[in-house]
DNA sequence: GACTGGCACTCTGTTAACGGGAGTGCCAGC
DNA sequence: GCTGGCACTCCCGTTAACAGAGTGCCAGTC
């Protein structure tokens, strides 16, 4: 059987209620508070539809109704007008992000930003390294066989490690290795790297192959395996509104998830660009977040997209508000992305 | 009236059992679980004193005794004897520390490693800039006027920033700028770097004096205002155990703290060489933290110190084994600094 | 003088009973 | 297809009773 336009009124009356309320809602109460034209005898029949489809349910018998994952994503698929932003809004972000003097900054205060406006749990992903290119490499003398690697990408990230030498190195060889990896290196996309650092090893003179070799695997390790992903997150307090009630007692398995890094990159990563993903509730397919929903998105200059952010809250959040602000958010620090 | 050794030892058996069991101890329990070779009578007896001294308290009347903030300090300055880490401690920080590659890698180990002992909140403060040296300083040009300023420590920080230039620069000049900025520089204290900044931009040739002005307000910020400190937090999770009593009903305002640098700077900040500081309940004198007691310790290599770091948990705590971790953790990071 | 056993008292936390309230499902009628 | 009415269910807050734990005090003992 499929919903008429009056059954999917009815799903959105509920949804827009409880999340309000946070209370299972009636039939009563919602013919009370929106003109549906109808009794509440009326709706109850169509909610004992919804039901029976799996768009809602009830706490317990003579309970109000309450949305079920899948009711939140018929509403937001089919039932959510994208909100557009106060012009309240709209100045707070410009008035928050404004003076942001390098990436570290901008991230920092996208993360608090997003926090603020949306009230929930926010992270923002550092512009991933796989999608950055090489801008300069620096190598810096720390003592006679060890040096520090730094490296500056287009999107602004530094990242530094410390290289451990075969031998001494004397000043002219740490000039000329400099050199020669800019040479390779510069303006190259990370993700195209390796095979570029190869080649840097086996055309290298052999007093210097050594050293080289060993520049090559720090390098290797650098820009492909460990830290290639940061990210930043605010708002943990967010958690405790509206009671403990929204994660199903305790926040203890929301916090720890908070604290893994893989799961936060899972929650925010592979979006699409120009598009804001929501997973409801167990779409997330993190255990410890059953009951909680994720609002991401892209950034990047342009349409291109060099990481994500997002928020997290209960499954019973503002989709509508949620998502335009994470949008907003996005699109803007796109732009000033692009900008530089 | 001064307090005699049993009554001491019935304030120390006071705090063992509550911090166990997170419950008000009565006088029988007390003298079932310790040796105290006296009767119940006479606990209620010295315990009656304890709470006129204001050491411990009752809930309520007929309730069991709770230490009191004086009474966790009382027991910490004088009934602790430290206990030393087991082997298994130890060897879970060598497991955990091993194989640490830069800066970064060793505050987020630290930081995790220290939660995970403790099973409370951990904060690692990153060295600090102030109390760092210049190693070196490295521009990068950006575009015609912008450079990235990278400044290296010898903690092994590393800070940059964008250096909006007023006009475009040749290459010679960031050369030569660079050249300059780091003879001056390099080696010196950033706490001393001021009047040296000053003194660049009046030595500094005519032609060259607008970019270097711009380079040395920049300098002077990243040196000294912003971002001066960092911050690496982790466990959080750990507030979650025990309930929600040990703070008061709500996690909130801890979470809310928990999110305040400056807050947390304060309560890691400020330490003496060598040794661990505790602060219990209200001497943190933040508002929020009124329930939760901070064990800090500072860090570095031998008796100076670069950072801080150390734990938050609720008053309820083990103070002998948390601060026995603190320090050990702290004395290991100093060492691993030292190494370099 | 210090310690102890005994005893009356107080307060908590749990359980059970109860009634009001909210909400439902169903049915007969419009 | 919608509606009003009605019986039923379940929750939640209140109240009462009660067992348990712990106390303070007092009189007695070493």
């Amino acid at each position: 059987m499929s919903l008429d336009d009056r059954k999917l009124e009815v799903l959105r009356a509920i949804v827009e209620d409880y999340v309000e309320t946070q209370e299972p809602v009636g039939s009563k109460a919602l013919v009370d508070r929106h003109r549906l034209g109808v009794s509440p005898a009326t709706v109850r029949n169509d909610m004992a539809v919804l039901e029976e489809e799996g768009y809602i349910r009830q706490p317990h018998t003579s309970a109000g109704r309450v949305p079920t994952d899948a009711g939140y994503r018929l509403f937001v698929d089919r039932l959510t007008k994208i909100k557009p932003l106060s012009p309240a809004e709209r100045r707070a972000i410009e008035r928050f992000m404004v003076g942001a003097v390098d990436l570290d900054d901008v991230v920092h205060r996208t993360v608090r930003l997003l926090a603020q406006l949306t009230r929930q749990v926010a992270v923002v992903q550092y512009p991933s390294l796989s999608r950055s290119a090489v801008r300069h490499l620096e190598l810096v003398p720390i003592s006679t066989t060890r040096l520090m690697l730094v490296m500056i990408t287009d999107t602004g990230r530094v990242e530094q490690r410390l290289v451990e030498m075969p031998g001494p190195l004397a000043d002219g060889e740490v000039w000329e290795l400099r050199l020669r990896v800019n040479e390779k290196l510069a303006g190259q996309r990370l993700a195209d790297t390796p095979p570029l650092v190869q080649k840097l090893v086996e055309d290298c003179a052999a007093e210097r192959r050594a050293a080289m070799t060993c520049l090559a695997s720090v390098l290797l390790e650098t820009l492909v395996e460990r830290s290639e992903e940061r990210l930043a997150l605010a708002g943990t307090a967010n958690l405790t509104r509206g009671g403990v009630l929204d994660f199903q007692g305790t926040l203890r398995p929301v916090l720890e998830a908070l604290e893994e890094e893989v799961i936060l990159l899972k929650l925010i990563g592979d979006l699409e660009p120009r598009t804001t993903r929501v997973l409801i509730g167990d779409e997330n397919q993190i255990d410890n977040l059953r009951s909680a929903s994720v609002v991401s998105s892209g950034y990047g200059p342009g349409t291109t997209i060099v990481g994500g952010l997002g928020v997290l809250g209960p499954t019973r959040m503002d989709y509508p508000g949620t998502i335009a602000t994470v949008r907003a958010v996005a699109r803007y620090v796109g732009d000033l992305l692009a900008q530089n």
